[in-house]
DNA sequence: TGTGATGTTGAATG
DNA sequence: GCATTCAACATCAC
């Protein structure tokens, strides 16, 4: 579920509901999920410290401490935050959860463990270890075509790489490609110059659409990928069935020939 | 019951 | 060296 649309939900759920507030104790129900520290240490470095603001980059969500550290809340493929009051209502999942001095609970949910946590003593040197992209919601023209004309590959791998654009996954991806009528397996350096600001374009539309009316589900778009993604579905025009294969390693539907492959 | 899944990483392959 | 593919991670729904 969590591509950038979603983990900007997420920020805000964890605005509303944990700044401010001062953590009581962190306990992990599958140490697994959190990386390069143990449980102990990294309760005790945030025990009785309140979060003060959050950062989200891409798909990443990076709390912020009063002390000026950070954590991060990677999501995986199954990632979800869940507040409550009564530890009966601990989600089914769940695989750690703040404890709030307040009574409150905040659980991290991640039935597939792909997910993580870390403590973050420098969030400017994280960000750079990992070589993260700018945002996609952010990223200017003018650097999205930069990132463009230096790379290679096709347009899928292109726009999957956090590197180059944080934030889009495989769902949102296909649905840029649909929407800019581009075949996904088309290679950048056949892609005409001027279809740069489009998918660009297309980019930004779609994430501020989806970051909009996310909380809704039930409002979203006919035509979006939910609803043209899967086995059998036609084309706008009517005529061209979709087709699905592994494109980037990622199952990838697409409408041959409806979609232009440069 | 076998298959595949919205993510990321690193190794293997070409 | 580069791009691409694959396996691994762990679990569950269909």
């Amino acid at each position: 579920m969590p591509e950038l649309p979603e983990v900007f939900t997420f920020q805000k759920y964890f605005d509303d509901h944990a700044l401010g507030k001062k953590v009581k104790a962190c306990h992990f129900h599958r140490p697994k999920i959190l990386k390069e520290i143990s449980p102990e240490s990294f309760t005790a470095k945030i025990k009785d410290l309140s979060f003060g603001s959050s950062y989200r980059r891409g798909k990443y969500l990076f709390p912020k401490l009063e002390d000026g550290h950070h954590i991060l809340i990677h999501f995986g493929m199954t990632g979800y935050l869940k507040y409550y009051s009564n530890p009966e209502d601990a989600p089914k999942y769940e695989r750690m959860v703040f404890e709030f001095k307040d009574g409150n609970y905040l659980g991290f949910e991640d039935m597939r463990l792909f997910g993580q946590i870390r403590y973050i003593p420098d969030l400017e040197e994280y960000l750079s270890s990992i070589g993260i992209g700018e945002d996609a919601l952010l990223i200017s023209e003018a650097d999205f075509a930069e990132q463009w004309l230096k790379a290679s590959g096709n347009i899928k791998a292109f726009l999957m790489n956090q590197k180059i654009v944080a934030g889009l996954g495989n769902l949102y991806v296909d649905e840029i490609c649909f929407q800019t009528k581009i075949d996904p397996r088309s290679m950048l350096k056949n892609i005409p110059k001027k279809k740069i600001a489009e998918v660009h374009k297309k980019m930004k539309t779609i994430l501020e659409y989806a970051v909009d009316i996310l909380p809704n589900y039930t409002d979203y778009p006919e035509n979006w990928f939910w609803e043209w993604r899967k086995d059998g579905s036609l084309a706008p025009d009517g005529k061209t069935t979709i087709s699905k294969s592994k494109v980037a390693g990622r199952t990838t539907y697409y409408f041959e020939g409806w979609q232009k492959r440069y």
